[in-house]
DNA sequence: GGTGCGGTTCACGCGGTCTTGAACTATATG
DNA sequence: CATATAGTTCAAGACCGCGTGAACCGCACC
């Protein structure tokens, strides 16, 4: 379950150096980084990604992998991994504090531009994909032969709406960027007294 | 209970090659029917729901269970619990052949308005059920106290992404949906004398 | 060197989803 | 009524993705 940061000490004996409060997650803290782990899902990637990103985002401050560890309940092995992907994608930071030799995690604060890039692509190749093995089957079919034309003409309509679907799609996309846009300046960490950058 | 007359169109098209000529699927329509699965896998249905689907809008004709079966190698149960979803959701017909005892399914044309449909009433819910979590932790964390100012504003700033986001989405359906419109006057069946009603 | 700890990798197992196949119902036919 | 065939339901199992936890790596400090 948790644990095997504990194997070592007695659990007593908690450094004072880091974490103040070694409990659970507050219970509005949970609740929203569960929110975030639900459309982090709903999106396509991992909850758990959505989680750790939210409560990274949440705290504001950088966070050892062995806080998230004990905060959100996973193992180890688990957060080394869901922390490589969110920084592979840019979404999170690995910083050093000046004299410290940890790793320390912070949100980035463009969750979203990540989202709708890899999301974008995911759909780009996808529709790619299905063009094109409509396209295929047309080609087959029309060499094949004694394909009753008007069956052709039904396969010649799936390519056409595969074709607006994926216009829809990049529209979608397109604009929930700008519309995201608008967000991120809102969005964007930083200066409290900052608004309306961007 | 449901399911219409099958007024058929031309008999012609119906004889010639319609007969249980139960071999496997053409190379062609097998790839069709293939990328339509996946498309339908896409967006969050069961891959085979998409199978059936494709198979009986390429053929044009009414198929029985039995065939359907043996065309895309489902099990009985399996085919019968897919029918049901599909004409659940209005994707596909009921349809009996006058002197004939078995019903018979035959594709309606807007799969498409059906997925919009769909997603966006599960989109919806899910997107209210995220505002309602995040406003829930805020209200928590207010009444909490001790919670300094600068995280409650980034609680904020999420709930603010929330909306973006759900905004964004809802204009992607809507134009989807138009965008498709204009699909389903070329998209709907000419080729044969179809009653369609709805 | 050795010990401790942060960090990574990966085989295994758990949990959830989809499919199967058999039991069962319903309906027609002689 | 017996029989056959279409259709439905559901428990059992196949399948797959994810997270776990142990083994492993490497660095710092003693």
């Amino acid at each position: 379950m948790k644990g095997y940061l504990w194997t070592g000490g007695d659990p007593g004996s908690q450094k004072s150096l880091a974490p103040p409060q070694t409990g659970r997650l507050a219970p509005w803290e949970a609740i929203a980084v569960e929110a975030v782990g639900n459309v982090i899902e709903f999106w396509g990637f991992k909850r758990n990604q959505g989680r750790v990103w939210g409560l990274l985002y949440l705290r504001g401050e950088p966070l050892t992998a062995g806080e998230i560890e004990r905060e959100l309940d996973l193992s180890k092995g688990g957060v080394s991994m869901l922390l490589r992907d969110l920084e592979h994608w840019g979404v999170i930071q690995r910083v050093r504090v000046p004299q410290d030799t940890v790793w320390r995690y912070a949100a980035e604060t463009d969750l979203v531009r990540m989202v709708t890039h890899v999301v974008e692509e995911r759909e780009a190749s996808f529709v790619t994909r299905i063009r094109a093995d409509l396209s295929e089957a047309r080609r087959l079919a029309e060499g094949a032969g004694g394909v009753p034309p008007e069956k052709l003409r039904r396969l010649e309509r799936m390519a056409v709406l595969a074709e607006h679907v994926e216009r829809a799609l990049r529209l979608f996309i397109k604009t929930s960027r700008l519309d995201v846009g608008g967000v991120l300046g809102a969005f964007r960490d930083g200066a409290l007294a900052r608004k309306g950058e961007r």
